[in-house]
DNA sequence: CCTTAGTTCATAATGATTCTCAATAAAGTC
DNA sequence: GACTTTATTGAGAATCATTATGAACTAAGG
């Protein structure tokens, strides 16, 4: 499969009366080679491009981030954090899905063929064109049981798994 | 099956520390008498609570709907209005998604026996506690797409399909 | 009853996201 | 390449859902 370029962007953009910008090209490209399993903020994309030198507001950012979601380059995550994240939105066989620890937010991808075709069936039922889909799990661990959740836990408490080990990664059913 | 009532809710709260109060008690019960296929926001459920002459301020109102979640007792739905919705954490049969047009926000409800499963199977797999499981597909309309979407539809722009019909309903697979 | 600790209410504060508008720059045309 | 049109950007103000605060209140066990 050839990469999805800025030409790309570019006539995709046009198609719908939009025009191909440095910082549009630069956000894409960014997601591009950021590794699998990573999700990022508005805030976080913004910081992570100064970083590199790039200035774009974060108006721009936002902005971007929703228009390429709405065109579907993009997935827009409401895990448990507060606000939104995004990732790149890669067809079959990279497409997947994320299980969330409500007290601490871990996040684990996991992939799952049957789920898109689901929502590519449920879709076409209603006459709809599919955008995305995504099953999010809410679980909650047995740390946090342990100590009284759903109340008594204070609010800064981190469960001891997120402490060692990895934050997020992709793991294939069965 | 039971009806879940006051009692139950009560025995609930005190295995966590918490203690039913008359506020808690109406608002589960306010969702209990909801249709099928409704769900509401903070805001609404306030309104509706203030219409039947029971003043439950707004901020009881959030904290009841986040604990009533953590509990497992109302699910949070991230659908495309801006701001969380909820609605009654339903077990299987009555558990269910949703599609929406990401447009004009029309919801469809619909169930699917097999996603119930996987979240259960990943969550069991990670050795977590599952506590709801919503595959979300954001899907828009062929009558948006038609009129240049995602970019030059203004935002007060409404699907034709919303202004004759339902607005959301349950749907059985196949 | 009495005590303890969780809860409510009103309101202020927060914080993510959106809006505004003047300045800038794509991209098609001559 | 210069010209024109119109989308886009950037900075900051504004919005709005949600959360925090603190004094008054009350559930619940003894």
């Amino acid at each position: 499969m050839a990469m999805y370029d800025a030409a790309d962007l570019r006539s995709e953009l046009h198609q719908i009366g939009c025009r191909l910008t440095p910082q549009r090209e630069k956000i894409l490209k960014f997601f591009q080679n950021l590794p699998q399993g990573n999700h990022l903020s508005a805030e976080d994309l913004y910081h992570a491009l100064s970083q590199r030198g790039e200035n774009i507001s974060l108006s721009t950012i936002y902005r971007s981030l929703k228009l390429m979601t709405r065109m579907g380059l993009l997935r827009e995550l409401e895990l448990a954090e507060g606000h939104k994240h995004y990732e790149l939105n890669q067809p079959y066989p990279h497409h997947h899905h994320h299980l969330v620890c409500v007290q601490c937010n871990r996040t684990i991808e996991f992939t799952n063929t049957s789920i898109l075709k689901t929502g590519v069936k449920q879709a076409e039922k209603e006459g709809l064109h599919l955008l995305d889909c995504q099953l999010t799990i809410h679980a909650i661990c047995p740390e946090a049981l342990r100590r009284g959740w759903p109340s008594l836990l204070p609010s800064h408490w981190v469960c001891p798994r997120t402490l060692n080990g990895t934050v997020t990664g992709v793991i294939t059913e069965n």
